[in-house]
DNA sequence: TGTAGTTCGCCTTTTCTTCCCCTATACTGG
DNA sequence: CCAGTATAGGGGAAGAAAAGGCGAACTACA
């Protein structure tokens, strides 16, 4: 029994709530957080899902849904082990307050910017991305993505050998335009099927 | 057994409310921590957090509730997935070669920029670095540190109530000059002693 | 002998289920 | 090649069942 593409956006949906909120998510919000207009359909893919034998839950009660021991090993190996650091967010600057006192020990880390994505990181060469702050040396965090949104800053991969950091633009049916952020560069323009987005761009770290 | 919003906000608190007091609260003062009227509102959750398992309490007893050992294992472990976020360090962009999964020795951490120092994290409101390309809502990493050198961007609290973010230059003897990097913006030119040195900036982060 | 916990109706809101609708795409027997 | 059938995906709306809530009367234990 395997999963279809859509069955999977739901259940990595539902594990990825339950793991943010402790509770597992609404039928209501399961049809926000995909972009579905009816209960009805996702009660559908629910019950294909619990037959499949990925979810497990209870008939008529709310919010009762987990993702069986079946989908959480296949999860848990697709993880790498992680270590990392967490650091203490303080508050705003410029905001009137010296920055002592920490009230509520609010904390971030790289994995407030990632969720449960598939990132990597790539350093960037070159200033083609001046005049969106990014900078030649900063580091940026990309999820790979071959479907991203028109506009986003995407990592690409033209014609098979160059890979570039540009915004990507859709420019008619099967056209796109690699638009750098730097006036003294032209933007690219290339058949959709020469360029392979390799990843969104989700961040950018610097370091001074 | 999975526990609904309202279950995991009461056993939330009842957990918290242990840490803080040593205690478990009473009937009474959960009812006041989640804003309801009626114990027996509180009692029902009592009973269904329990049968799910998440609390263990002795009948008839008052403060006898504790989280259990499942919900305490919960909590840690999501701790620990919070601080999680080692990315893979997969290359430097626009170096011509395709982006490859495949073999991620190098990893980025917010360890890495941090080393064992003494370092806090700030919001960053207005655009006073925008010409350092620091934006209105970006992470800055700062390093605790009173003393820095000549041209350190450094948070500084100024005449004892503002936080800013400038570049630091000694100007003469006992004068400063903080230095903002936007053409529209003036320096701020003040005596020495009237700057405390918050901190030095390490780094920046962004989310898009 | 209180104070804190328990039980019992009764009500409202949230959430889940069902029924009937539609469009695609793939497979199957004639 | 076509009709028939099955499956995946999506939709609106009515109805039913939990979940959440209340006040009040009742009981246990220190």
């Amino acid at each position: 029994m395997v999963l279809t593409r859509r069955q999977r956006q739901v259940i990595d949906f539902i594990a990825g709530f339950l793991q943010e909120n402790g509770y597992s998510p609404s039928f209501q919000e399961i049809a926000q957080g995909l972009g579905l207009n009816s209960l009805a359909t996702v009660h559908k893919h629910v019950l294909t899902i619990e037959r499949k034998g990925f979810l497990r839950r209870r008939h008529n009660q709310s919010r009762s849904i987990e993702p069986s021991q079946r989908y959480l090993q296949e999860a848990r190996r697709g993880r790498q082990e992680r270590v990392a650091s967490e650091l203490p967010l303080l508050g705003r600057i410029a905001a009137g307050k010296p920055v002592e006192a920490a009230e509520q020990v609010e904390t971030i880390s790289l994995g407030d910017f990632v969720r449960q994505k598939d990132v990597f990181v790539l350093q960037v060469r070159g200033d083609s991305m001046i005049e969106e702050h990014i900078l030649d040396g900063d580091f940026i965090l990309v999820e790979k993505a071959s479907q991203v949104s028109n506009g986003d800053i995407v990592v690409a991969l033209v014609g098979g050998s160059e890979t570039t950091l540009k915004r990507l633009y859709r420019e008619g049916k099967d056209r796109v335009r690699l638009q750098p952020a730097n006036a003294r560069m032209k933007p690219i323009l290339v058949p959709a099927d020469e360029v392979a987005v390799q990843g969104r761009v989700l961040g950018v770290l610097r370091r001074y």
